[in-house]
DNA sequence: GAAATTAGGACAAACGATTGAGCAATAAGG
DNA sequence: CCTTATTGCTCAATCGTTTGTCCTAATTTC
């Protein structure tokens, strides 16, 4: 029942108390007891004076000595936002379950921090990351695959990269919102879009502008705008759009945050939605149900994302068959609510 | 330009390319050189040589030795819940500019989960702990402060708890609410609470109850229903209320999560906010503007109970003056929007 | 009964830093 | 010229594990 109080409870006085050495007390901590053939007298010694004496490996000189951390980096551009915060946290919960924690970083969308972030993370051993890049910049992805660390992408990709990622279908997923105005009747259709050059947004105006080709809509380039995936780029976007000489008769907001903004711009212009203008947000959230009217979607599967991820990563990690890198792609589903009106 | 391809490259390697010790590596790579006399030569040599070799510390072999690792631990219920974000994000930030990275674990808002979080934190010789306890229990928290490593706990605390804690006003928050409430004409008000026992839920109460006693109003304890702070419980709870033999003409809702599930309650019983009902949220959301009618709402100052948590923490692990462990309030805030209907 | 196994465990070298104490050479002081 | 300081480092222990090798008794084998 001593609780250790001045003195930490290692392998080492364990062993003194039991009078054996500190490999056997190791062997025995780490299960391997039988295999190293010790006896179950002095097994069942260790384990009781381990308990008594409230022993708690310390995973930092197992880390040094093993070159393992059982660690994972995460990397973030934003943990508030909830399209990263519930990847997180699949990553989080599926990690634990394999004996991994995870270190997270927020990179702010900033490519110093995320370069900074990457450095941590290499000084800290983690075993692997999954990086969500901020996407704007190739140069850190490229260095931190130099140093032979397993490293998982996900959301935002570079195409010329070799390292295995995870994404949605964003380019589908475009296809399938236009297509949606496309049926009910609009043929003025808007995209504010996000970061130019990530992946995700070129697939998505990529997307954008094939559905229009298919269907024979000529595209008004005054209808593409905006330059990143937050609120305020939304709310200028759609006010831009909303006030523009030809108005749209419908928007598709290029990200979560981009749609909230947009839907400020379009409620200070005191339009009504979906009479006056329609919307379809890429990234489902759950309040889109209870918005003063309901807005149709482009749902992202958030935790097959972290899920995938990470189960991709920890493959890697068990010196699984690295069958090259793999891009891995996650359809998205169109929530039809009510925020697109039938027209003509 | 010889990048470390095999090898990589320790103090050690340093040492031996430049003729010197590893101690006089280590002093200069710490920023010790001066302090340690070391010429200016030596450190140009091993500055250009750490350089080169693209030197990284090892973060854990220096955390063997120093006994310290610059880590702290971040406990949440649930990182996709916005609330538990906005706080891990500033907690993140702030860390990363003082040297530090988190560790995130997510509790899923298990105490079972919680105490393993814990465990894992103390094995990984975290420095200091921020914890947003389930708040079921206390046992989980009073065996952290056993070890004597600091801790912050934020939200839900336990007052009988010898612990440095930051938590919002919930009493006067709720006191806010019910007010605006009796302002407005309304005299049967309810509440949908969330879990029973935690802080944050009593406190809530007792300014509901409070404010009733405070204006005379007597309140109806079928009007306080509900028993956690998930969405599923919000819905429910209003589902009661709304078919119950009375209806009440308000509704405090006990959470952000909460507030949505009512939501949607409210939405299939075809009841329109507020001419039908009123409904204060607590804790404010970017998207309340945007409802189908906006949502008047007790906001929390997220960032600043995460600022506040890891100042304080920060200031335990400088040694700083510990005068006696603190309860910090942070004001909440109404924000008055459509939801209230002015009755009578 | 000698040789070969087996059981049960101990030794000591890592892992990559940090750090108190010490030591040789040079410079300064008298 | 001898003593004392100063400069500029180095030595070696330490942090708490893990792990390949080695060792001694006891037990089997033939």
């Amino acid at each position: 029942m001593s609780l250790p109080k001045n003195q930490k409870t290692t392998i080492k006085v364990i062993a003194e108390r039991a009078g054996v050495s500190v490999t056997t007390v190791s062997r025995v901590m780490s299960g391997q007891g039988s295999k190293y053939r010790i006896s179950k007298k002095t097994e069942e010694l260790v384990n009781r004076l381990a308990k008594e004496l409230n022993y708690e490996t310390n995973i930092l000189a197992r880390s040094l000595r093993m070159k393992q951390t059982f660690s994972i980096g995460m990397i973030v551009p934003d943990i508030s936002n909830p399209f990263f915060a519930s990847i997180a946290r699949s990553v989080e919960i599926e990690s634990r379950k394999a004996g991994y924690s995870v270190i997270l970083c927020d990179s702010q969308e900033d490519t110093t921090l995320e370069k900074e972030s990457l450095k941590v993370l290499r000084m800290r051993k983690v075993d692997g990351m999954i990086i969500c890049p901020v996407g704007k910049e190739l140069k850190n992805i490229i260095d931190v695959s130099k140093f032979n660390i397993p490293v998982i992408v996900v959301d935002r990709y570079f195409p010329a990269l070799n390292l295995s990622c995870v994404v949605s279908d964003n380019y589908n997923g475009a296809i399938q919102a236009i297509n949606h105005f496309i049926d009910k009747g609009h043929r003025k259709i808007a995209f504010i879009q996000g970061l130019r050059n990530t992946s995700v947004n070129e697939e998505r105006l990529k997307g954008y502008l094939d559905a229009h080709e298919k269907n024979n809509i000529p595209v008004n380039e005054s209808f593409i705008v905006g330059e990143d995936f937050g609120k305020q780029n939304g709310y200028i976007g759609a006010k831009i759009l909303l006030n523009g000489s030809e108005r749209p008769t419908a928007i598709l907001g290029g990200s979560n945050l981009i749609s909230l903004g947009a839907l400020r711009a379009i409620s200070e212009e005191h339009l009504n939605i979906p009479d006056d203008i329609s919307l379809i947000a890429f990234d489902d959230q759950p309040y889109y149900d209870f918005l003063s009217s309901p807005i149709t979607s482009i749902r992202q599967k958030k935790e097959e994302l972290g899920k995938i991820s990470i189960a991709l990563l920890l493959n890697e990690l068990k010196g699984g068959n690295v069958p090259g890198k793999k891009k891995i792609i996650v359809p998205t589903e169109l929530i039809v609510r009510k925020s697109v009106k039938q027209i003509n």
